[in-house]
DNA sequence: CCCGTATGCGACAATTATGTCTCATCCGGG
DNA sequence: CCCGGATGAGACATAATTGTCGCATACGGG
């Protein structure tokens, strides 16, 4: 057998990443089976889309994982938050291309059940910016869940970015570090 | 008759920044016409679509000329430049809601002329953020793309927290330049 | 008031996507 | 070597979408 339904869910995002329009003949082909196959595996176009958006939103609740967001939040410490804040970007950078479905797809909005996986981890995002916050690690003087959105955008900017070539890759975790906690602003300058 | 030609273009961005994935039928019900005069003013879909994107594309040209932005490349100075570079996204921020099609669809990226329209803005925006950096305005150790693209992004941001009402309508303007400018760490804090 | 224009409505053919099915083939384990 | 499961190829019916057309009608200026 060739690809096993991982595999080819794998496979199935990355090539709607490059053309989310894409019919399910399109996807079969591209990935190298037949429409056949992918009708066996996923029992119509929706079952396949419920499949990917889960694997995103598995990518993103492993990034809080691996990041121990969860308990630089109980610990609240500001260096332990800083600390998952950076490897919490980290691990969605190099995730990107699996993760960046979720943030293109307004598939997720529509099935329930990925509806509240995705706001769970969205209420995370914010218990981490407020903890954040708290601990003087981010400025409290914009709404918590901008953070998370502001990520979010900026994630967007990376994937077109290296798709236009316009920064390297081994660039983007910095640039988006370095853009979301301290801005494009030249440090000397003002600052009222 | 109820809509001209521009009113229809208006309206059908605004709908499918709602649902992407509209057909025509959709459109024009969601317009208030009917399918015929729709089709009357755009002979296919893809005329239709490449409209739209020549008006987002207006709408992000306007923001240059609004924001004096060619002048303040030729001027040179920091204060004109960080001026044009505040008004230009204010504007977008004040015109997101037509531009904002042209952050979401790759439509643009097919259509040849659009094409070499977006690009020509896209090198402007380069211009404006090189001379921002040269001018000291921007920090220089960033690639100048990624201004723009960094903008593009949380211009998304934005769009996507109004939507959740993440936050208010009034703050969006501030929170993206304070964001892109200044980042979201605490002030007090480090830099090495 | 009258007429021209634009619109709405419905029908139509053509195209495309979807989901199901059958059958031949291939491939690997026993 | 043989067999069972998975795959590819293709046919098929169905549904949705697109683009066109004809006709009736509503609207607005002269």
């Amino acid at each position: 057998m060739a690809l096993n339904r991982d595999q080819i869910i794998t496979a199935a995002i990355r090539h709607l990443n490059a053309d989310p329009t894409a019919s399910m003949a399109e996807i079969a082909d591209g990935i190298g089976v037949s429409r056949a196959t992918l009708h066996r595996h996923f029992s119509s176009r929706e079952a396949l889309f419920a499949d990917m958006g889960r694997r995103a939103l598995d990518v993103w609740a492993r990034a809080h994982r691996v990041a121990g967001v969860e308990e630089a939040i109980a610990d609240g410490s500001a260096e332990r938050l800083e600390a998952a804040l950076r490897r919490y970007v980290s691990e969605l950078i190099t995730q990107s291309e699996e993760f960046g479905f979720a943030l293109t797809d307004s598939l997720i909005a529509v099935l329930p059940e990925l509806q509240a996986y995705s706001r769970e981890l969205e209420d995370r995002d914010e218990a981490l910016a407020a903890a954040a916050q708290r601990a003087g690690v981010l400025r409290p003087d914009v709404p918590p869940r901008w953070v998370g959105n502001a990520v979010y955008g900026l994630l967007i900017s990376v994937r077109d970015s290296l798709r236009n070539g316009d920064i390297a890759a081994r660039d983007a975790e910095r640039l988006l570090l370095e853009t979301v906690l301290h801005g494009l602003a030249a440090p000397a300058k003002e600052r009222p």
